[in-house]
DNA sequence: GCATTTATGTGTTAAATAACATCTTTTGCC
DNA sequence: GGCAAAAGATGTTATTTAACACATAAATGC
């Protein structure tokens, strides 16, 4: 059935041009929690494109209009806000595989927010209009989304909080634990899964980068993380939750 | 059809007990937009409570099991959470007739937020069992859950933004249009159609009650707005809306 | 390989805002 | 009506954090 798809797709991420097969990526596609039946998969697979991004590009912008329900194959992306003086915070991560992308077509809006690759990643695109058509015939599906909008909702009014009332080494610590809960850890099991710029990380702390830096140096002067460049090592994550707790 | 339930409900909140005819909360109730057939209508309406609550009365804590969705009939509705040393944080606000409390039910949380009645408010309450029930075969109700969660989580996400990169008086100039999008205004059109304590003003707008009752001063001397105990009349809606954008 | 940009690190100063202390006014209650 | 409690108002001080200014190191492009 899939049999005539799987040809060679080349991709072009602007100057780099990356090679994936289709079948690949489609095998890393996720069902969206089973919601599908076979015939909604292959009409989704008809209509999927598939684009690579490099490290730091740009997927999309505040403004622009949301065609595609994006799904990250592989990699790991930022969404973000450019706020006043064209500092940025960045309100949620993507982690593979993981849909997004979503929320401002399904509130009729443009975007937002912006996203942009933290590493080299691969992104599905899937029509939107597509989706909006299997939702009003597959609750499952619209389940799928109604779950997913919940589950974000829940975490940004917490974000919300944490960010406007922690001090900066509460929003640190909590910025570090979100990282390994979002990326995960590398077989050291205490090694962050993801090397941000200090900038990111004082992006994601709603801090200017000199000050993540500063509060950064501190906490492994205390001995709760080791630095090796952009690698953060997590060595007391006890008190570290303690400082993103009490602020 | 509808005959048999035209009897009397007696609500009861605490000290106070409030007469409403059934039929008057029955024909207030929205359809969900549309979304519900004459049977699921009929369903939703055996089942539903309906509940009077006092100005300031907690409709539900963090922590609690949500066990309905919740439609505000009359009256307004804060939903805050509280943050480091006892400082509450108003994520959204609530106007009649408008659904609530379900993010938690959708994700199977218990609430990470607390709700309580600004002024007295008159609140049904429908088991989230049924409408989870009613989800998986409506898609169309499915899709109004889908686009007011999209909705709430842009809102959150320009909501941490805006309160962690603006200033003092962008925040309060932001969260003074807020109210005004949100509640609406008196027949003069300026008036704002609600009135908050200085401390819930501060719980908004992220700030001490002292910054907001300062900087709330600064604005009227300013003329740009005019005080009345805690009526607040927006005299200069544009410069508002420029200091709020410039932070 | 060298120049140029970009990222990181550190000290100093200035600004924003919370914390605290009072005082006054309003509200609720018996 | 009068008392207590809560809300509102205002001044002062202390703390936090941003802004700025450099310095150094690392990455990038030619």
């Amino acid at each position: 059935m899939l049999g005539a798809k799987q040809e060679k797709v080349y991709l072009c991420a602007v100057n780099v041009v990356i090679m994936i097969k289709k079948e690949d990526v489609l095998a890393k596609l996720p069902d969206l929690d089973g919601a599908l039946s076979p015939e909604e998969r292959e009409l989704i697979l008809n209509k999927m494109q598939v684009r690579a991004f490099r490290k730091n590009e740009t997927i999309y912008q505040e403004g622009d209009i949301p065609s595609h329900l994006l799904c990250l194959i592989s990699g790991k992306v930022k969404i973000y806000k450019d706020g006043v003086g064209g500092r940025a915070q960045i309100v949620r991560v993507a982690d593979a595989v993981e849909y997004f992308g979503y929320r401002a077509a399904f509130s009729d809006e443009n975007y937002v927010t912006a996203a942009a690759a933290f590493e080299p990643s691969v992104i599905a695109t899937i029509p939107i209009g597509l989706i909006r058509q299997l939702i009003m015939r597959n609750p499952q599906l619209a389940w799928f989304f109604v779950r997913r909008l919940a589950i974000a909702l829940g975490k940004s009014d917490a974000r919300t909080v944490n960010l406007t009332q922690k001090h900066i080494r509460g929003r640190l610590a909590e910025s570090i634990l979100f990282l390994k809960e979002s990326y995960g850890v590398e077989d050291d099991g205490q090694t962050l899964n993801i090397s941000l710029s200090r900038e990111d990380l004082a992006n994601l702390s709603n801090m200017t980068t000199s000050n993540a830096i500063r509060t950064l140096s501190s906490f492994a002067q205390e001995n709760l993380i080791a630095l090796n460049g952009r690698k953060i090592k997590i060595l007391n994550e006890a008190t570290l939750q303690k400082i993103s707790r009490m602020g």
